[in-house]
DNA sequence: TTTAATTCCTACTCATTTAGTAGGTTTATA
DNA sequence: TATAAACCTACTAAATGAGTAGGAATTAAA
């Protein structure tokens, strides 16, 4: 399986700002409720989402959360980067691998690289708006 | 990340075997030293690969594995399928999923189905003689 | 100015999976 | 009969994922 519990619940909460249509801010307890996720931990996808920008968090009575930009604008990628550790296939593809040794002779890693360009093709042209209202 | 080392070897084997061109069995041995994988964790997963019959193993002395069909009839899912837990992105999406209570109401089933089907496709349409002789 | 509501922060726990190791048993061939 | 090989069971260690607990800081409203 490729996308965590964390990166799903994080489409979720991030659909669920986005269906309420308002300016002001949401807290954490009302999502956690329509989504029946358990608060604490919704609150530790949360605060991802607002170290990573997509959300801004503010804090006391009548704070909450509430996206930065309009649903149009953000990719589905840029929300998962977020929450998954990585979203290549293979370790030799993420960030941070030190240079594989066999790559000259790999005869997989050309079979690697398409389905990785694959999947982020397809999450870059996925919009939060798109999801809006599905089903 | 998607596909375990334990995937990644067992493609490698296969690909190992095909390029050996014989039809006597080949052991372990050789396979692992020319891999560069541990004898002992390569046996484990040629475990799953004789037992998911992609191929045959023969003991004692002048044994060791060989392949059950041609490369080109090996699909890259017939051999993936056999390490990996499963290729489904998302739990819902597992063969064994019971089924979600929020599915009528689910704003990303679609999207995860799309890529599910996405994934299978791309490794469907490839097979192990594709990889052969690779860069 | 106090109180209540809320995010933010640190630190746990528990279960599962992945990667790998160890050692012995069975089987076939030379 | 010796040897080379697959087969089998069991174990370990580390990482990750999912979730919990409790409190500190902050803000707005009463």
């Amino acid at each position: 399986m490729m996308i965590s519990t964390r990166g799903r619940y994080a489409l979720r909460v991030m659909i669920d700002l986005a269906e309420q249509k308002t300016d002001s801010y949401v807290p954490l307890k009302e999502i956690a409720a329509r989504q029946e996720i358990s608060e604490k931990y919704l609150e530790s996808i949360l605060k991802l989402l607002v170290k990573g920008k997509v959300l801004t968090g503010l804090r006391g009575k009548g704070g909450g959360y509430r996206l930065n930009k309009a649903p149009e604008e953000y990719t589905i990628t840029s929300i998962l980067e977020l929450t998954e550790e990585t979203l290549a296939p293979v370790s030799c593809l993420q960030k941070d691998a030190e240079p594989c040794q066999r790559a000259h002779a790999c005869r997989t890693l050309g079979m690697w690289k398409g389905l990785d360009q694959l999947v982020r093709d397809y999450f870059d042209h996925i919009t939060l708006a798109d999801l809006l209202g599905n089903e």
